[in-house]
DNA sequence: CATGAATGAGAATTCATTCAT
DNA sequence: GATGAATGAATTCTCATTCAT
């Protein structure tokens, strides 16, 4: 009976977050209120309070949960044995992969890293430390070259995140892709 | 006597643009509404609507106006007659000046720039187009290497703006700086 | 327990349509404002959106609830046994009298019914049907002359609305109102 | 000069008029505020003021000049020398052929004539008295039967009224505005 | 745990009106 | 006479949140 109750438990709070993930997308960070959020979700209003404390704590929650997303996405793509070269195309095509497969929650946490509030309780830093902690380890090898991670972060996630954001405009993207992945080789990698 | 108007007008619109903008610093877009957009700018909120017809209608405007701005300032640091290592470096020096120096503008347009429906109608490509356009030139002459658009916008900007936003946690940040100029040197010079 | 929540319920809808036909009595269509309704039904502005989607629903939802209630009212003071002239007289005076100790919904019913939007989704055949459908029996019988519904509408309804909507520029009142029977009375029966 | 500027005048005063009525056609009373007024008549809200103090004294005297029109029209198509049965005949006609032709100016009265406002200032008795005067000379002459002047108003204008209220609901119309024209005969002729 | 009902506060926008020009 | 600019007050409606059940 308890479990029973956990899952629905977990149900209803997986829906809650699907339905701010993706009614920021579609309506922005302006248009995502708590009734909105609770229709999409299928749940009264009142059923958010059970789960979060105030809509921002749901924000920042969710938020927090989704903005390593892309670096767990990317790490499950690298393999420690790759070379210099696979590793930037994997970050960087992976990257890119995930914003296209997770565009929702892509454009979320993209919103989310702008706003004040929210971005104050999750540091990209964090979330992106895995990531750089590889790729010490490359430093350490001779491989990368010892830029400092500020920079290291600034060009591996910046520039493809560009990208993905003019993807529509930019149309297929590929070959826009690759020449950033061999710019970023030749960049990063003696 | 028509000019007093003229100012008292000009005078009116420009302190509810610096409202906008100032408000969207502090509270995010969000925290902006009209009343308190007009409350910061002295005026009745009924006045704004004699300036612009909706809310969307006054950001729009406002950041298609200051969007362009970082840009205006980088041309303005900038001479013809400076060779591809000086240039670089006051492209990106150039960006981040302007973040520190109009700290309001950077976010504002920031943020901007993540909501989907103001994003539409201001598009970046436009706003770098003069910075682009001179490089054109550069590549012309065989100093700068010949990678797409999309591609130099994408490690011209998007690498300082980073380090922009993450000025505080960063510290003095002018060692960030110079390395980010040199990586971008070695990488887009022949 | 759960009785008592209903008859709260109840009591708020109940007082909220009260207010909304007493402030369009005393003010008019224009007066009757949400705000203005809620405070004299002494509940939140906020609470009239948890029973009606929009002001516009409440009125039509209002209006088509009132708009019958003259002619059940009338059908109350007939009995099928009565004979033609009784019949008329019934009707006449029931419309009369309804208007007069039900001063505020006549006057309710009569604005709404000119109301462009509102009377589109109440339609006043419908509402008299039952009226009319005795009537057809009579007519049936060779007691009422074969008039069509439309002019037996005409006839037997707006005037005495007419009256009722002059009493009291006219006075008492009943002169008229027995003059006028005794015209139907000529003019509808054999 | 002078008489330039009262043309002018009057285009606009005329104009702001038409802009009233068909507003409030289109829009109800509710719709019909003050600048949606201006803009329909092609002049600044705030010329309305110097033809008008107040918006309450515009309706009233658009609707005072109004109010009578139907009357007006009726007393064109009516010639003394007309026997009973056609003056009763082209009262019923007129009454309706005016609904059709100036549906703007029609619906307005009705509208008008049901606000509590406005009606206090515009009492239809006054409007309708060239025509009543008229039915007294016949009554006089022993044509009309001697009923008061509040049923001929009654049963003269208010049922012709509601046939060009449903003109729409009612298909065609001439049987039935045939058929009312036989009974207002019948019943108010010797 | 879940929710329907309720609400004060505030949202964007429009209102009727004024006034300097 | 005519108007653009300005506004306080009011509009409809939504917000995030609470609470009894």
């Amino acid at each position: 009976m308890e479990s029973l109750v956990r899952i629905k438990d977990e149900n209803k709070q997986q829906r809650i977050k699907d339905a701010v993930v993706s009614l920021i997308l579609r309506e922005g960070i302006n248009g995502a209120s708590v009734s909105k959020i609770a229709r999409e979700a299928g749940v009264s209003a009142a059923t958010i309070y059970v789960y979060y404390n105030s809509k921002e704590d749901m924000l920042t929650e969710v938020f927090r949960e989704y903005a390593i997303a892309p670096y767990r996405y990317v790490m499950q793509r690298i393999d420690p044995a790759m070379d210099g070269r696979a590793l930037i195309d994997a970050i960087v095509r992976g990257c890119y992969s995930f914003s296209c497969e997770h565009e929702e929650i892509f454009s979320f946490v993209e919103q989310c890293s702008r706003c004040p509030t929210l971005s104050e309780s999750v540091s990209e830093e964090a979330c992106s430390c895995d990531v750089l902690d590889l790729i010490h380890a490359y430093q350490a090898r001779g491989v990368f070259r010892p830029y400092s991670d500020w920079n290291l972060g600034a060009v591996l996630f910046a520039p493809v995140r560009f990208l993905a954001m003019n993807r529509s405009a930019m149309g297929e993207g590929e070959e826009s892709l690759a020449e950033l992945v061999r710019m970023l080789q030749t960049l990063l990698l003696y």
